[in-house]
DNA sequence: TTATATTAAGACATAAGAGTCTTTTATCAC
DNA sequence: GTGATAAAAGACTCTTATGTCTTAATATAA
C-alpha cells in the first residue's frame, strides 16, 4: 500500500471540504455517509488535521469541520505528511539505515528518482484545482 | 510504506543469493544470521518463492535455499509480485473501485505515470546486475 | 433553561502484519 | 541404520492498523 487507509480517508475528506468549500462548517456524519466511511474513525483522522491548523471545527447545532485556509493552498503532500508522515519519501525502501545517494541500497536508484518527481507534483496539486476538477466531472470523489 | 517487510526480507535474501549464486544451496539460517532477520520468519518468506519456482530448496545437512534460475532473469518486480501482490500497480490508490485513466480519481493522474515507470523500471532490474553492483562495493546489502 | 446536534476524548474490539516456537520430514555423513 | 543438519508446516504470540462504542464537552435553537 502506499497510502495508509487513514491517509486515504483524510484525502477524500478534505476534497469533499473543498468542493463545499462554500459552507463553512460541514457535519463529519456527512461526510462519512457519503463516503461510505465509518464515523468515528472519521473523526479522529480529522482531528488530527485540526490539530494541524488545516481545517477548523466546531461543536453543537450548526457545527462540522471545514478547510482552515484556502484550498488552494492545501496540497496533497501537506494531507499525507500529517497523516503518513514523511517515512516514504526518507527511509530506504529496503529498511537499511539511512538513504543516500552516496550510501545506495540495490532499490536506490530505481526510487530516488521516482520518489523525487512523485514528491514533487504530490507537493504541486492542490485542493483548489482537484475541487474544480471533481465539480466539472473530470475526476470522481465516491464510489459510482 | 511501499512495500512490507516480508517484501524487504524477500528481496535481500534473492539479492544474497544472487551474490552467491555459485553456491548450490545457502542455509536459510546464514541469511537471516547476516542480515539480522528472524529466522523463522525468512524460512516462511523463501517458501512463498520457492513455491512460486524463484528459488529451490533441500532439506538436511548441505541444504538450504539457492537460486532455481539466472539471476538475471529474475526480476525486482518478479519478487514483489510473489510477495506483495500487484495491488500496488493495479488498484486505485484512493481505494475507490476500479482504476482506468476514463475513470480516474484526485490522485491518478500523478499516481498513473509514477507507478507505470516504477514499475518499468522494477521489471527491467534484475538480480544479476544488482548482484555485480553489490561484489563491486556499488550498492550495498546489509546494514553496515 | 432545556433539548438537540455535533466534535473531543478515550476505552475497547477486531484484523492483519510481523515475529517466535515446536514438531515433522527429508537429506547427508558416518 | 544412526545422528546431525536443515527446510516444511503449523500453532502461537506480539504489535500495529483499523474500526466501534461510550461518555464528556460545547454550541445552537426553542
Ligand atoms: S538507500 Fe535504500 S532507498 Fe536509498
Ligand atoms: S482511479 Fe484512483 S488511482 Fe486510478
Amino acid at each position: 500500500m502506499l497510502l495508509s487507509k487513514s491517509c486515504v480517508y483524510g484525502i477524500r475528506a478534505v476534497l469533499y471540504l473543498s468542493v463545499n468549500d462554500e459552507r463553512e462548517y460541514v457535519p463529519i456524519k456527512e461526510i462519512s455517509d457519503k463516503m461510505g466511511i465509518s464515523f468515528h474513525f472519521l473523526t479522529k483522522i480529522l482531528q488530527v488535521l485540526t490539530n494541524a491548523g488545516m481545517i477548523k471545527s466546531m461543536k453543537g447545532a450548526k457545527g462540522g469541520v471545514g478547510l482552515n485556509q484556502p484550498a488552494s493552498s492545501i496540497s496533497l503532500y501537506d494531507v499525507i505528511r500529517e497523516l503518513d508522515g514523511e517515512t516514504l519519501f526518507e527511509e530506504c525502501v529496503l529498511g537499511l539505515p539511512g538513504c543516500a545517494d552516496d550510501n545506495p541500497c540495490s532499490m536506490h536508484k530505481i526510487w530516488r528518482v521516482t520518489k523525487a518527481e512523485l514528491k514533487k507534483e504530490l507537493e504541486e496539486e492542490n485542493f483548489g484545482s482537484l475541487a474544480q476538477q471533481i465539480t466539472e466531472d473530470e475526476i470522481r470523489l465516491y464510489d459510482v
